[in-house]
DNA sequence: ATGCCAAGAAATGTGCACATCCTGTTGGAG
DNA sequence: CTCCAACAGGATGTGCACATTTCTTGGCAT
C-alpha cells in the first residue's frame, strides 16, 4: 500500500537497504540474478529512486555488481576471490588475537566469555540461525575488543562478504565456521594468554573455513523477484 | 569486449569526483568547510545531480562527512581516528612485509628495486612533488606484490585515508614518510629475507609517521569554493 | 542592549518525465 | 534451416521542478 508522502523520512533508505540485504541473507536471491529497478520499486513499494539509491549503496559496499546501462547483479564469488578475502582476513584475524592475548581489560574478558556461553548453549538447542548470527559476530566481536572503530568497521566488511557465500550458495546449511569448538579454543587461548596458539587457531579456523566454502560450490536457480521478496518488506531490525 | 564510442556521460562523473578529490589533495579546502551543491555545480559547470553523485560516493568512501538535510562537510580527523588508521595498516603492513620477505617472485624483486632506485633519484633532485606520490604508492606496490587484489584495494582506502591529514593540514609540508631511508631499509631487508626486520622497520616507520602527523596540528582557514577551485576543473587522468 | 520569535531565502531531498541504451523478437534473405 | 538486421518493448540514466527543512535577517518585547 501506498505510504503517504511523510516528511524526511531518512529510515525509509535504511529499510529498503535491510530489505535487498535481508533477501540476499537469506538466499533467496541467486548469484547472477538481475535486480531491476521497477519491479523492486514495485514489490517494496516505494519510489524507484529510493530503490535506485539502495543499489548504489549496495554495490559500492561489495555486495552487488553494476554494468553501466545494462543493471546491477548479484555477484557470482569465484574461489579465488573467496581466497583472496580470507586472506586478508587471516592477516587481520591473526593480529587480534595476538593483541589480545597479550592484554584486555576484564570487561573485555567477560564480554568474550558470555559470547562463548552464548555459542555453546545455541549449539546444544541446535538453534541454526541464531548459531549462524553468533558466529559471525563472534569475529567482529574480537575486533571490537581491541577498541579500533576503524579495524571493526573494515573487519565486519570483509566478514558479511565472506558469508555471503554461505548465504548465497548454501543457505540451507546453516554453519558458517567449521568446527563448533574452534569459537572457544580460540577464546581459551586469548585469555590463558596464548598469542602464538590463538593466532595459529585463528588461521586453521579460517582455513577451515575456505575449505569448507570450496566444498559447497554456487548453485545457480533462476528466481523470480516477486517470489523472492515473498514476505520481506521493510522492516527497522538490521 | 570493444568500447563503444559514448558520449563522455560516464567520464563526467568521474571527472567531478576528481576535481573535488584533487582539491582536497592540494589542500584547498579546509577542514570543516561545507561544500554546497548548487555552488559547486556552478563552478565546475554540471549539473547539481552529478554534483549530488560525486559527493554521495566521497561521504560513502570517507572522505567527506554528510548531515542529513545540512550538507556534506570536509572532515577534521581526530588524533583518535588517526591513530585507529594507523593502527590498522600495522597490522596489515606487518604481515605484508612479513610475507614477502617468506618468499617472492623474481619479478617481484625487480619492481621493488626499481622502486625504491626511483624514490632515491627524486630525493636527490629534491622533487617533493613526485616523492610525495611515490612514497604513498611504495606502500600500494608491497601490497600489490602479494598477489592479492582485496588486499591491495582496501589499503589503498587506508593510505588515503592517511594521507589526507598531510593534504589538508600540511599541504605545504610534502613529506609524508618520516625518514628517506625508510623505504630503502625495509625493501632491503624484504630482499634480503630477514621477516622480523622488515616486519620491525615498517612497525616504526607507520609509528614515525603518526608522531609526524601529530605534531602538525590542522589549520582551519576559512576558503571560499570559487576561490579554492581556481584553475582545477574537471580533468580525465586519475 | 539583549534575547526571542517570525518571515523570507536558500539549500537539501524527492518524485516525475523524458532521453538513451540494451535486449529480445520477428521478418526476410541467402 | 540458419543467420542477420531492423524494430518494438522495456530498463537505466539524467535533468527538472517542487516539497521540506534549515539558516539568516529583521523586528519586537523585556
Amino acid at each position: 500500500m501506498p505510504r503517504k508522502p511523510r516528511k524526511g523520512d531518512v529510515a525509509a533508505d535504511e529499510a529498503v537497504y535491510g530489505a535487498i540485504r535481508r533477501a540476499m541473507h537469506m538466499g533467496r536471491l541467486a548469484p547472477g540474478t538481475k535486480l531491476q529497478e521497477p519491479a523492486l520499486a514495485r514489490v517494496l513499494g516505494v519510489s524507484r529512486e529510493r530503490v535506485r539509491k539502495a543499489l548504489h549503496r549496495l554495490v559500492h559496499e561489495g555486495w552487488l555488481t553494476a554494468i553501466p546501462n545494462r543493471g546491477t547483479f548479484v555477484p557470482s564469488l569465484t574461489v579465488e576471490e573467496m581466497r583472496q578475502i580470507y586472506d586478508v582476513r587471516s592477516m587481520l584475524e591473526a593480529a587480534i588475537v595476538r593483541r589480545l592475548s597479550e592484554g584486555h581489560t576484564a570487561a573485555a574478558a567477560k564480554r568474550l566469555k558470555a559470547h562463548v556461553t552464548e555459542e555453546k548453549a545455541a549449539t546444544r538447542r541446535d538453534d541454526r540461525g541464531r548459531l549462524f548470527e553468533l558466529s559471525g559476530e563472534f569475529h567482529v566481536l574480537l575486533a571490537e575488543l581491541c577498541g579500533n572503530d576503524e579495524l571493526t568497521r573494515l573487519l565486519r566488511g570483509l566478514l558479511t562478504r565472506s558469508t555471503m557465500h554461505f548465504s548465497l550458495a548454501a543457505p540451507r546449511q546453516l554453519t558458517n565456521c567449521a568446527g563448533p569448538h574452534d569459537h572457544g579454543d580460540i577464546a581459551d587461548a586469548i585469555l590463558g594468554g596464548k598469542a602464538d596458539k590463538a593466532a595459529k587457531l585463528m588461521l586453521g579456523h579460517l582455513a577451515g573455513l575456505v575449505t569448507l566454502q570450496a566444498a559447497h560450490p554456487p548453485q545457480h536457480e533462476p528466481v523470480d523477484i516477486e517470489e523472492a521478496f515473498r514476505g520481506i518488506k521493510a522492516r527497522r531490525d538490521s
